[in-house]
DNA sequence: TAGTGGTCTAGACCACGAG
DNA sequence: TCGTGGTCTAGACCACTAT
C-alpha cells in the first residue's frame, strides 16, 4: 500500500500546540517539551516543530530559551499588527474620491527642537512641507513634514505641487526603521481650520519617523479627524 | 588550514538582499533572482535563502508568488508591531504606583446594540464592569467592559473588587482571536469627570474584543486622557 | 558541563498559478 | 504546463545558559 502517511505540517503543530495552551493542559508558566519530544508526539521532524515554536514564539503566547526551554507566556502583551495605511490607498479603497492639494513649502533650518527630532545638529537643512489629504473634497488627512536634505537632496528639487511627500518619499527614500507615535490631541486653530472639524472635535495624530542608514530621514505629525479617522488591528492565533 | 568556511546564515542573506533594495539595485517592483539562485549567489543552501526571503516577506518589503517570483513591493503598507501594554505594567514600568478601583458590577442581557458586537442574540447573558486604573493615584485608564457568561461563566463568581478584569481575564480566559479599534474622542460627561480631564482634552480610546473558539468572550472600551498617553511602535528592518 | 534551542545542509516532493 | 515558492526530512554542529 503506498496510500503513506501525510506528512505533518508545521501548521498541525502549531494548531496543536496552539490547542493545548488554550486548553489549559498548559497552563501560563508551564514547561512544554522540548522541540524533540514534540516532533515525536506529532510525528514530524524536529524542524517542524522548530519551526512552530518559532511562529509561536514571535506572536508572544510563548517564550523560548536556549537550555531552560519553552514555556508558556505569563502575561502576554497584547501584541498587535497594525498597519498604518497610505493616505491614498486608504481613501481610494474606502471608495472616495482622492485629492491633494499642497500648502506650503520651504526651505529651512533645524532649530533646537528640530535638531532632537532630527538627531543632528542645530542649522541643518531641512525641507519644510505641508499638505492636505481629502476623500471626496472634504479633509482627510494634514500633513506637517520636515525632510532632511542631507539625507535625501533629491527633495529639494520636488516642488510637491502634484505629489504628495509621502508617496514621494515611499518611491524615492527607502528606510530601514521606522517609528509611528499614536495619540490623540485638541487640535489648534490651525488644525481646526484646515481639517474643518466640528465643535470640541479632537484630532487623532500619527507621528513618523524613518531613519536610512542611521539617520533620521524625515519626521511628520499626521493629523486625522476624530470623527473620521481610526485604526484597526485584527490578530488571529490560529490562522 | 582548517579555518574553513565559516557558514552563512540567513540573517546574511536577509541584510544582504535588504541592502541591495535599499540601494536600489532591486527598485520597487523588480523582480529579485529565485530562491535556488540566491543560494548559489550567496553560498548557502535555499532552505537558508527560503529564510531570509520568508522573514523579508513578512515585513511587507517584499512580495513573493509561486511561479510569478519574488518581487521587491510597490507601495509597502507601513506594517508596525503595535504592543497594546497591560494597564497594569506600562504604570509600573514608567515608575508609577499602580492602583485599581472597582465602579461598578452587575450582570445585565445583551440588547440589540450589544448582541451585535457579542456576535450573539440579543438577551444573552453578559457580565458589565466599570473600573478605574491609576498611576500615583491619578486617573490612568477608565475601563467599560463586558463579559459574556456563556464563554466565561466562572467571571460571575468573580467580583472584581481587587483584580481587574484586565488580569483576571488574561489569566483565567485565553482568547484565539483579538481586534484593538483606535480612535481619539470627545469625552462624554462621566468620562470628564472620572479621567479627571482638562478643558477641552480629549481621550485616546482603544476597544478591544477577543474571541474564543469563535465566540467573542469580552468586548471593552478602554479610554485614557490624551495628555497622558501615547502608543509608540518602532521597527527596525535591519535587525 | 550538559541539555535545549538555533541554525545549516542536501535532497526531495508538492501546490499554486502565470502564461 | 511547468517554473517558482512551500514545505518536510534526517543528520549535524553550534551557542547559550541553567545547574
Amino acid at each position: 500500500m503506498n496510500a503513506s502517511k501525510p506528512l505533518i505540517s508545521y501548521k498541525d503543530v502549531k494548531a496543536g500546540v496552539l490547542a493545548r495552551i488554550l486548553r489549559r493542559d498548559w497552563p501560563p508558566g508551564a514547561l512544554l517539551p522540548t522541540e524533540e519530544a514534540l516532533a515525536q508526539d506529532f510525528g514530524c521532524s524536529r524542524a517542524t516543530a522548530n519551526r512552530a515554536l518559532r511562529e509561536l514564539a514571535r506572536t508572544g503566547i510563548i517564550e523560548r530559551r536556549r537550555r531552560a526551554g519553552t514555556r508558556v507566556a505569563l502575561s502576554r502583551p497584547e501584541a498587535a499588527m497594525l498597519t498604518v495605511p497610505l493616505v491614498r490607498d486608504e481613501i481610494e479603497r474606502a471608495g472616495g474620491a482622492y485629492g491633494y492639494a499642497l500648502i506650503e513649502r520651504r526651505e529651512t533650518a533645524a532649530d533646537a527642537a528640530l535638531a532632537v527630532r532630527f538627531e543632528t545638529a542645530p542649522g541643518a537643512p531641512l525641507l519644510f512641507v505641508r499638505c492636505l489629504h481629502l476623500s471626496d473634497g472634504a479633509p482627510h488627512q494634514l500633513e506637517t513634514r520636515w525632510i532632511a536634505l542631507d539625507a535625501a537632496p533629491a527633495a529639494a528639487r520636488e516642488p510637491f505641487e502634484r505629489v504628495s511627500p509621502n508617496e514621494w518619499l515611499l518611491t524615492e527614500t527607502p528606510y530601514d526603521r521606522i517609528e509611528h507615535i499614536l495619540t490623540a490631541a485638541a487640535p489648534d486653530a490651525d488644525e481646526r481650520a484646515r481639517l474643518a472639524l466640528g465643535p470640541g472635535e479632537p484630532v487623532f495624530v500619527i507621528e513618523r519617523r524613518t531613519w536610512r542608514a542611521g539617520a533620521v530621514v524625515t519626521a511628520a505629525r499626521l493629523s486625522h479627524p476624530a470623527s473620521r479617522f481610526r485604526l484597526i488591528s485584527r490578530t488571529d492565533w490560529a490562522a
